[in-house]
DNA sequence: TCCATATAGATGCAATTGCATCGACAGGGA
DNA sequence: TCCCTGTCGATGCAATTGCATCTATATGGA
């Protein structure tokens, strides 16, 4: 079997992809650590939260829609819950499993960091790329999805 | 002073942005893995001696080509040395320093990855953009290069 | 009913990372 | 020459991550 080989041009927009994203993050992440917020990992599952509203989730609902692995949401969980910001209610169907709701507290601290996070999205990318652009580069990144959807 | 609020535009950007590195890194570095290599850092550190040639480079440079942190690099050249694949100099004209170099083992591990990452790459960005489309992409990710920059 | 298998979530332990700091040398001014 | 400050690279230690596995419950079939 032959391996492919990449064009220029796939290599080109590859590392730029990997580089500028990284640098955004970290940027993003610099930026609410000076402001004494935890990471944008805690945004994304207390975003997420927000989202189902009062039923909450399973952790293993939480897990597809961030992006993590099993044990990283089982701790992450651990440590909201410690802070306040989730609370966890153990769910009548199901004797091994929870349900995890987000807090007033929660809430509270997903708007404190959404207020840095947004600044950061605003600065990096409104401020750099007209509306089209933006679009144009959400529809090519979208091609790139795992697994290809047809849209 | 007033923080600014990112457009729907920019948040969908950021979104897919970040999402889709994510995932396309991830199963780059599980390929790999699932050969026995070593990680895409690796890779990364090997591709920049190699382009340095024979004259190698200083730690302090490979921090700024590679995007990590110091202690980072230090400790991966380390293990880069213990395996034989790079090798260090003492410098004569600066007793703090060295100068890395890349070994003949050096360079075949690295072509030995990018058998790996580069079918990665043909695979996860060729196929699924033309070439038109990679240039655009690629285009419009380097107007959110950190510092802006005129081109 | 009983067992085999599968799924939900937690966790022990080793490896890695991040932070702070260190030791060594460089460079410049008094 | 002697400091003082800055840069280079390494490293101790604590926190985090990844891997493998564990416990508990669910589910389906004999």
């Amino acid at each position: 079997m032959t391996k492919k080989s990449p064009s220029p041009e796939a290599i080109a927009a590859w590392a730029r992809l990997v580089r500028v994203s990284r640098q955004l993050v970290e940027r993003t992440e610099d930026a609410l650590k000076a402001s004494g917020l935890p990471p944008l990992a805690w945004y994304d599952v207390l975003h997420e939260l927000a989202e189902a509203g009062e039923g909450g989730l399973r952790p293993f609902e939480l897990i597809d829609r961030v992006l993590l692995a099993q044990y990283s949401v089982s701790r992450l969980l651990a440590r909201l819950e410690v802070d306040g910001l989730v609370e966890k209610l153990p769910v009548s169907d199901d004797g091994r499993g929870q349900t995890v709701r987000i807090t007033a507290g929660g809430r509270e601290m997903r708007r404190r960091i959404w207020a840095i996070y947004g600044a950061s999205i605003a600065e990096l990318m409104g401020d750099r790329l007209s509306a089209k652009e933006l679009e144009m580069l959400g529809a090519l990144l979208g091609r790139l999805r795992d697994p290809p959807v047809s849209e």
